[in-house]
DNA sequence: TGTATTGACATACGGCGTGTATGTTAATAA
DNA sequence: TTATTAACATACACGCCGTATGTCAATACA
């Protein structure tokens, strides 16, 4: 059968799109080329200006990939914990995990809010931040917390979580620093959230 | 009296240094063009690459004046206040207050990891978090913590503060949401270090 | 004091990379 | 079957970084 024009397009973004995750994670996004980027999914420029506009464009499509993934990982993590407290202290735990990947680090730790700008105003980059927030209400939906600032909460927990991710992947024995940086957010986060103010 | 030749070098580097700042700030860094940054301060692209190597070097030099800029502060407010766990929380109040400021926010906060790398490779942006480890450290040694793992409780401190920051500076009112993200901040804190695993 | 030398800075040049304008070809529609 | 659109390739213009070279004043030295 052959392939139908919209098939084809999906199919060339792809490859685009896979041959920039490789590219920014390991060169970062500056130091790449459009060319070689093209070059290697075995197109050219002409492809990926059609397709996604700019190279702001294109960065802005590989985090907004990634950041699915983690979040589709995140969510599916949290969802096997027991309760909603353990399910956000899982998730808090898998994000540090996940951070170890270059992919995750490089491209959406560092030259994602950099060169997309705030990184608040951007859809992308964002749906983890949503599994955070969304925990935390569920958790004050529940009646588990009272008079939580929910938006706080949830960009102190992700910063936390996110600066021990680099902190675990620039160590020299990240595999050893995990667990540390894992306890240790786990501790900051029971600790907040027993405090007087926010119990039910 | 004639000014000597390493004056006039130490004019002409807080001349570049000053317009970097205002250049990075408001443009970003991959946005400002060096001829434009040497020509706002009255030189030109000979004097940049002498006195730092390249634009790498430039980013570099600013992000470690303001990072000192910030250190210097932060440690005043934690050293005026009561007790070392009024400082610690003090200092983390004042930082989040800081980064609402675009040359902090800019230019130390997205720019300089992205294009300097892995923050804790690099003497510069470390200085901040070297207070954090020091206001923590100083709290074991007096024996009001205990089995504290500084490295990792420095590291979440200081990225719920950086995002927390972010997230002010991103706000529709930024000057309402610092005293939430302060005090929520300040929970976090105590709540970490009230843990029974720290209490000596 | 006169000269040699160094160093701070300016100027000139080459190369690379982005973005856009134009061209080409294949798929859809009439 | 033909006209049109859209996906993609090619070609060009512009800007910017880094380096190589030049210039001139300040210091060193005799």
């Amino acid at each position: 059968m052959a392939k139908t024009r919209a098939e084809m397009m999906q199919e060339t973004r792809g490859k685009l799109l896979a041959s920039a995750r490789a590219a920014f994670a390991s060169h970062g996004y500056a130091a790449t080329s459009m060319d070689d980027l093209t070059a290697a999914a075995g197109l050219t420029r002409g492809a990926l200006y059609h397709n996604f506009g700019d190279k702001k464009g294109l960065l802005a499509a590989v985090v907004d990939q990634i950041d699915a993934e983690m979040a589709d990982r995140a969510r599916d993590i949290g969802a096997g914990a027991g309760s909603l407290w353990d399910g956000l202290l899982a998730e808090g735990a898998a994000y540090i995990e996940m951070a170890l990947d270059p992919e995750v680090q490089r491209i959406v730790l560092l030259d994602g809010p950099a060169v997309l700008g705030d990184p608040s105003r951007w859809p992308s980059q964002n749906r983890c931040l949503d599994a955070t927030r969304a925990a935390v209400t569920a958790l004050r939906a529940k009646g588990l917390l009272r008079e939580v600032d929910i938006e706080a909460v949830s960009h102190l927990l992700n910063g936390a979580a996110l600066n021990a991710a680099l902190w675990v992947a620039a160590s020299d024995d990240p595999l050893a620093t995990l667990p540390k940086a894992q306890e240790a957010f786990r501790l900051m986060a029971e600790g907040l959230l027993a405090q007087p103010q926010f119990q039910a």
